[in-house]
DNA sequence: TGCTTAATACAACTAAGTTGCATTAACATA
DNA sequence: TATGTTAATGCAACTTAGTTGTATTAAGCA
């Protein structure tokens, strides 16, 4: 995976302008092992003795959603969460009492059976979305 | 799955009381072939002819959920949809341009998948999330 | 040092969902 | 078929996530 710096040198390279929000963001998500909400980010900025405006989030967020350099997940909490694009293909194991989220790799693989679905439905799958809920070991 | 009118039995039976928009909800749930949000109900139920305050509406969804008679989904709308909850297990098809919603059934059997994640995160998988995203038919 | 304009703030808004409390009506029983 | 109990409903006020338009500020180049 990219480090922060990495990012925030490519993307001044390509021009963008690199504001205490803006870097303070990319760092935050580079050393996250979870995804993070709007509300989420906005408070670990302020930690971070960064205030800034909510409308400002979202926009940053679009804008790290347009580069591709951060990707949107749902976890069904009625909100959406945001992580590193460029992290291996993985899921989320979501504890329902204690609302932690834990990385999981799949072994299975589902190419097949999108292709098999693809077929079958005439619908042309783009992505998926897999989230496994239940108890984490120190909840059970 | 059970017909409407054999859900709106075994709730009389049950003891609870039968009321127009009790009765009307599981009708348009034992009816629908896709997942149905809450402000959706609710246009769904004036169509009827039946005026529900919203808080009715998602208390009602409360119940229901309870009862164990429709199931709550998510599918990356910011948004909670619900259906029936004893149908075949299944999956959805979410068309990225026009919002329809199709079921699909997998070929895949994710339990071997599940029992090895337990096992490797000492995680107790409850139910998952799996849906797909892309273009339907008529949107390609 | 100043210019341009991307980035930010602010205010006002929408939409989904929640809470407390007052009112109404389903239905058991008398 | 009247009546009492309380589940179901309505209403108002609220919260939280997210959006939009416009004015202001500041990054970075000439």
């Amino acid at each position: 995976m990219q480090t922060g710096q990495s990012v925030i040198g490519s993307l001044k390279k390509s021009g963008f302008r690199m504001t205490n929000i803006r870097r303070e963001l990319v760092g935050i998500f580079s050393n996250s092992k979870v995804p993070l909400s709007a509300p989420q980010l906005r408070i670990m900025l302020e930690e971070q003795g960064i205030t800034a405006n909510k409308t400002t989030i979202y926009r940053e967020i679009y804008f790290l959603l347009e580069q591709k350099i951060i990707m949107e997940i749902e976890l069904g909490e009625g909100k959406k969460r945001y992580e590193m694009a460029d992290r291996d293909h993985h899921h989320h194991l979501v504890c329902m009492k204690c609302f932690s989220i834990e990385d999981v790799e799949l072994e299975a693989d589902l190419h097949e059976e999108e292709g098999r679905i693809e077929r079958l439905k005439k619908f042309k799958i783009t992505n998926h979305a897999l989230e496994f809920f239940g108890f984490c070991a120190g909840c059970q």
